[in-house]
DNA sequence: GATAGTTTCATACACACGTTTGAAATGCAA
DNA sequence: TTGCATTTCAAACGTGTGTATGAAACTATC
């Protein structure tokens, strides 16, 4: 194996493109040209297009999620095993966002390319996504904790919410801001992410507001990827 | 012209296809031997694929947004120019809920095919809904009304969140069923529309609950488009 | 420095796709 | 019927695609 340069080279310029022109315009020709490697060498080192395009999100999914069950563990252990729902909900959609709009620390093309892979929906993307209901489970575990006489539909449709309303910011950030000529700063992330908590608070409390919590980011480099689930 | 028979076979075959199957899995040929035409039929009445699909999704588009305005405007004359704010956000998000949850008159085809372009967003389908946001300023003029004190960044927002929870919850229906192990009811589209109006005007308000209001629905038959926008 | 294993490379394969073509069929008006 | 426009049809076109192949280059071990 020596240097992993092919395979590096290949993920690089894979997410490049992707983040740039989408999944529908890229193929495997432009990201060989762009990594300056082989035709053949895709199929090498991934076996297929749709591992390499799974073995991409996978990596920055590990990340995220990784992210957020570390916020969640820290606000329970702070809170003494139950965190405050304020809490449960930045962890959850705090990473998300971060990744995704915060100004993220190696150049935003992680970012980028998280944000195609929100919108655009390709196969292989979408299989791994319909692993994340375990993931999901835990934070309605916590969410049952801290409000433990709530039925447990209105934690799911809260959690549901949550999450469509970070999702679809990130998906039609470009839409927003043109709807509301700019109106909206979809630059401070962490007012979003306040906005969200709020809003997803509300939704399972029926009423009074939010309170604080702290930041962090995604998107490291790329390394092998030590074969594992989302 | 005759009968414009062909015509409404490949829209009425390319339409149940494209919903049952997506859009990436289906091809022209798969269209023209369902609708038991020839493969030169689609682009010599249609011109090409991609307008097809336009054709397709447009017609369905316009229908949600005539009865969104429709409702719109009712509730405004009702309140003498000046709806709630209850009334708007039902008049944004119910006719599409209920476009693609609903219990739908003519066999769920349609309803099943926007869920398809909510998901999959093909480039002609992101091209019109490029084209949506007319439409949604005038939701935003009536929300102004509503509410005249507020600024106007926060009604982007109230917006934009309404339309994440509505859209969210088309797009993850089965998995917000999967995770909640059916214990969030997706067939009982009312109570569904309730439930996102109530968040919405939270969102808006801030704080106390929501009202009623009417129930209508989508899904027309195919008639030769009248060439015109979103 | 020969050998075995790994990686790279140019090239070709196979084929599915949207589109085009030109002729045949059909419909319609005079 | 004749003539003209519309519609249908079978067939092919052309190309872009992911993938496979087999030889060459490289690397490391003994």
């Amino acid at each position: 194996m020596a240097s992993d340069h092919t395979r590096s080279a290949i993920l690089a310029a894979a997410e490049r493109l992707y983040a740039d022109r989408g999944f529908g315009d890229v193929t495997l020709r432009d990201i060989v040209a762009e990594a300056n490697v082989n035709l053949a060498a895709v199929n090498y080192h991934f076996g297929s297009k749709d591992e390499l395009i799974a073995e991409l999100f996978v990596t920055r999914s590990l990340a995220t999620n990784r992210e957020r069950l570390n916020e969640l563990k820290a606000a329970e252990e702070a809170g003494g095993g139950r965190a405050s729902i304020e809490a449960i909900m930045h962890a959850l959609v705090g990473p998300t966002l971060r990744g995704c709009l915060g100004p993220d620390r190696e150049g935003s093309t992680a970012a980028r390319f998280m944000i195609r892979a929100s919108i655009e929906s390709v196969p292989p993307i979408r299989r791994i996504k319909n692993r994340e209901v375990d993931h999901l489970r835990k934070f309605v575990a916590a969410m049952r904790r801290s409000l433990p006489g709530r039925d447990d539909a209105e934690l799911y449709w809260g959690l549901h919410f949550a999450l469509a309303m970070s999702h679809h910011t990130i998906r039609e950030k470009e839409r927003l801001t043109k709807l509301s000529e700019g109106q909206c700063d979809l630059n401070d992330v962490h007012a979003i992410v306040e906005r969200v908590v709020a809003v997803s608070v509300m939704a399972l409390t029926g009423g009074e507001p939010a309170r604080k919590a702290p930041a962090r980011s995604m998107a490291p480099p790329y390394g092998r990827l030590t074969r594992q689930d989302i």
